[in-house]
DNA sequence: TCGTTTCCGTTGTAAAAACAACCGAATTAT
DNA sequence: ATAATTCGGTTGTTTTTACAACGGAAACGA
C-alpha cells in the first residue's frame, strides 16, 4: 500500500496533508488495499458501505442497470478520485447503484467512522481531513447536478450538445477527448447507442463537429 | 429572526444543539433573514455563492430554465431543508440554477467560512456543525443519485413508474401524496406536462394506480 | 497470420414523446 | 357573484427515439 502514498498525497482527501502523516494515518484510518481485474464489482447495489473509498490504480463506473438491462453510467471515477462519500452518514440506506473496474484496478478502503469521528487532541490532520472530505463532497454534488443538467434535456442531440460543450468548457479547448467510447457515452447520457451515434454524424455532416473516435472539435 | 429558533432546532444542520446554542451562533455565523414573496428568486443562475442557506418558511424549487424555456426542476425544498451547501467550497464555480420561491417564503442565510473554519476552543458547537453539515450533503447527494435514477428512464411511463414507487416506498405506504402539481412533476421528470398526464391516465386505466390531484395510491 | 471480438456507423420500422390546441372544472381575485 | 386564471385531461400531428439487424474496420488473441 505504501507506494500508493504519492498517489494518496495528490488527491482532495489528503490535501495539505505530507507523506509522513499519510502514512501515519494509514493504520489509524484503518485503510485496506483491494485488487480487482477488469469487469469485477467493487460494490453491488443494495449492499451497505462503511467506508470511503480512492482509486489508486485503474478506472471504474458507477452504474445500474434496470430490470431491462438498460445500463446507465451515473459517472466515472478516474485514478485519485474519491467515492462512497454519499454514504458517509450513518443513517444512509443500501447503496443504489453499483461499482464496475472497467480497467484493472486498486483501490484502498477507509473506515469512515474513523475520518469524521474528530479526536482533536491526537491527531491534528483529522480536521484537515474533515474539511477535505467536505469539500469533495461538495464538489462531486456539483457534479451531480451537471449530469442532471445533460439529463433533463428532452432530446439525445441536446443531450449530447450540452454534454459536449460542457466537457470543452471544462478542459478549456475546442479540442478535447472524453472518458467513454460511444456505448459507454450513450449509457452516460442514457440513450441508445445507434440512435446517438446517428445523431453525433448529423451534428458532423452540419458542421457543428468533427471527432474521431473519442477525440473531439466543436466549431 | 428568533421566532424560527425552534425551526431551527429541527434542521439536520443544527442536530443536538440547544436552543440557546443555537441563538448564540447566529450571530457568530452571521445569520440574515431574507423574506421573498411567491414568485421571486431567491438565487440566480451564474451568481456567486459564500452562504449556507435554510429555508425557514415557504417552499422554493431549485431549478434551471434553458435557452427554449424548457424548464427543469432539479429539487423541491420545504421548511427545514437546507441548501446552497454544495457551493460551500472555495473553489466552487458559479451557481448552475436557480432558487425560486414557489410560496412566500423567509431564509436565513449562513456565513459559510464561519461554519467550516472550526474555532475548537471558543465553541464547542463548531465541530458538530460541520459534521452535521456533512451528514446533510452527503443526503443530498443520494437524493440527487435517485433523481439521476429517475431521470435514466428512457420512457415518461418508466419515469413515471420509478419516482412513484420510490415515493411509496419513502413515505412508506401506498397512499401518499407528492409536492407537486403536474406541471411541476413534469417539470421535475424533465418530460412534457400533457404526455405525462397522458401516461398517467393509461397507467391509472389500466389498474397500477389511482390518483386525485397529488394524491397517489399504488396497486 | 488468421480467426474472433469489439467498435461504430447505417438503415428501416415501430413505438413513444413533443408540441400545439382545446375544453371543462376548479381555484383565485376583484 | 362574477370574471379571470390555473389546472389537468384529451386529441391529432410531427418529430424523435428505441430497437433490431447488418457490415466494415480496427483491435486483440492465439
Amino acid at each position: 500500500m505504501k507506494k500508493y502514498i504519492p498517489v494518496l498525497k495528490k488527491t482532495q482527501l489528503f490535501s495539505g496533508v505530507g507523506e509522513d502523516e499519510i502514512e501515519a494515518m494509514l493504520s489509524c484510518l484503518q485503510a485496506r488495499l483491494c485488487t480487482y481485474e477488469k469487469g469485477e464489482y467493487v460494490l453491488r447495489e443494495g449492499g451497505r458501505l462503511e467506508n470511503i473509498m480512492i482509486l489508486v490504480r485503474g478506472k471504474l463506473h458507477i452504474q445500474r442497470d434496470d430490470y431491462w438491462g438498460n445500463r446507465s453510467i451515473i459517472s466515472m471515477i478516474a485514478v485519485g478520485e474519491m467515492f462512497g462519500e454519499a454514504y458517509a452518514a450513518p443513517e444512509s440506506g443500501p447503496l443504489l447503484n453499483d461499482v464496475l473496474a472497467v480497467e484493472d484496478s486498486d483501490v484502498i478502503f477507509f473506515d469512515i467512522k474513523r475520518i469524521i469521528t474528530v479526536c482533536p487532541t491526537a491527531c491534528r490532520f483529522h480536521s484537515a481531513a474533515v474539511q477535505n472530505l467536505f469539500f469533495a463532497i461538495s464538489e462531486k454534488n456539483r457534479k451531480l447536478i451537471r449530469k442532471l443538467g445533460y439529463m433533463s434535456k428532452r432530446t439525445t442531440r441536446e443531450k449530447l450538445i450540452s454534454y459536449l460543450s460542457e466537457e470543452a468548457k471544462r478542459q478549456n479547448s475546442s479540442t478535447f477527448s472524453i472518458p467513454f467510447n460511444r456505448q459507454q457515452l450513450a449509457d452516460f447520457l442514457s440513450v441508445d447507442r445507434s440512435a446517438m451515434s446517428n445523431e453525433l454524424c448529423k451534428l458532423r455532416d452540419e458542421g457543428l463537429l468533427e471527432f474521431e473516435k473519442n477525440r473531439f472539435v466543436l466549431h
